[in-house]
DNA sequence: CTGCCTTATGGCATACTCTGTCATACTGCA
DNA sequence: TGCAGTATGACAGAGTATGCCATAAGGCAG
């Protein structure tokens, strides 16, 4: 087929299914694997460069399936609807930030390694436009940009598991998850405010900003009366 | 037509929209424009109806409106889609801790108006169990979930705005829009949490220990080295 | 190398959501 | 009462998604 050259971005990665079938099972990955390995990303690289090319609504499943010369039954096999042809993508994103978390050492402090990990994805994903031009069009596509917000909740499940591990469940789980949604909630609002915007250095600021509010609180005013006692806190 | 007697909960609200018509004329409302309210609201009520016995998917845009003895044509005139129908009620709940907040007094600290707007929305969701039933669907149902997810975003820039003004931009709009985010994931959580688990006492105290936390920062450690001076923040 | 068996695929039929278009009947108003 | 505006219905059609069966291709054992 050789539809376009692999940019070799995030689109790579929805091989990894169905390669990992066999390499679970220790063998080198048969013909028919690689075969649909090669179909599956056709499929979602043919479909990504069209959404770009035309916007999503604008852009058939028949079309697509044309292309990489598969029938449109096929692709339903594949991915279980249209929008889910860019969801590995979006998962691969949406998970980045808690995956070089994970990678942060033991001992550091939790708030340096979320500073670390979310700063070393931005500079990740700003080296590979491609995939910023995508969230772009993710964003600005209602059905996809809802799938999206979507995966922040899954994201703050993820990381609230991260932060229970990290800190021995010294805040309780229950407020590890509130600080989650926090940081999940800062991140993604920074995030579409940079797929719009485009600025390493800003959105890197942005990010100490947030991460500056949270642990300082956000400012807001005096503790509530029934529970000022417990914390320390001078305006 | 009859089909369920009005609980009077959040349904109701869904006439609203076709009674403003003529209310902004200053007209009394018409037969016609009276008649497209019931209509509407059957509509809804009927389809919350069917959803809450059989679930979402299981039931067909052509059972509504068999019903309410309209063609599947009309339905598409009122709604613009099948998940439409239910936006409303989605809409007035999201909506609704923000309009609680507005009512607030000017003068009063931001976190107390935010407890008490939160806490007044909760009793009377309480009250009102068809609708809390309702969301228990919606959060089960992935496409609905979604849409009650994509609100949030609304609401949290709705949120925003109202802190920006209440607060003069004392802290920056930017600041104040990811506290709003903060804020809203975090009544979100709580939200769903209560969905499940249905006990106002319990929802309160963890409203309470959310601003809580909110206030106080997240307990996460020690502030970040380039910016801790910053803040006075005492372990 | 051969033949069986598993399975990926294609093609067909079908359900369902949603939209455009036009004719019609009804309401509102003069 | 009659005209105009419009809400509705009926029809056609596009697009997404699923079930089913036949087929062809690859994998695997002999």
């Amino acid at each position: 087929m050789e539809t376009a050259p692999s940019p070799g971005g995030a689109l790579d990665a929805v091989v990894q299914d169905t390669v990992a079938e066999s390499r679970e099972a220790g063998r080198a990955p048969s013909l028919t694997e690689r075969r649909m390995a090669r179909t599956r990303r056709q499929l979602a690289e043919v479909a990504a460069q069209l959404f770009l090319e035309r916007g999503y609504e604008a852009v058939t499943v028949e079309e697509i399936v044309a292309t990489v010369e598969v029938s449109p039954r096929t692709f339903f096999r594949y991915f279980t609807s249209k929008e889910d042809v860019l969801d590995e993508i979006l998962m691969n994103e949406a998970e980045a930030v808690t995956a070089a978390l994970r990678e942060r050492p033991e001992g550091e402090p939790i708030l340096e390694s979320l500073r670390a990990a979310a700063s070393s994805w931005v500079s990740a994903a700003q080296r590979d436009p491609r995939t910023l031009t995508l969230f772009g069009l993710v964003l600005r596509t209602p059905v996809l940009r809802s799938r999206w917000i979507v995966r922040r909740r899954d994201c703050q499940e993820a990381l609230a598991e991260v932060l229970i591990q990290r800190l021995h469940s010294e805040p309780s789980p229950r407020i590890l998850l509130l600080a989650a949604g926090a940081i999940i909630s800062g991140f993604a609002t920074i995030f579409e405010f940079w797929v719009d915007h485009f600025e390493e250095t800003e959105t890197l600021a942005l990010i100490d900003e947030a991460l500056d509010a949270l642990v300082g609180g956000f400012g807001l005013g005096a503790p509530l009366p029934a529970i000022s006692q417990s914390r320390d806190f001078r305006p």
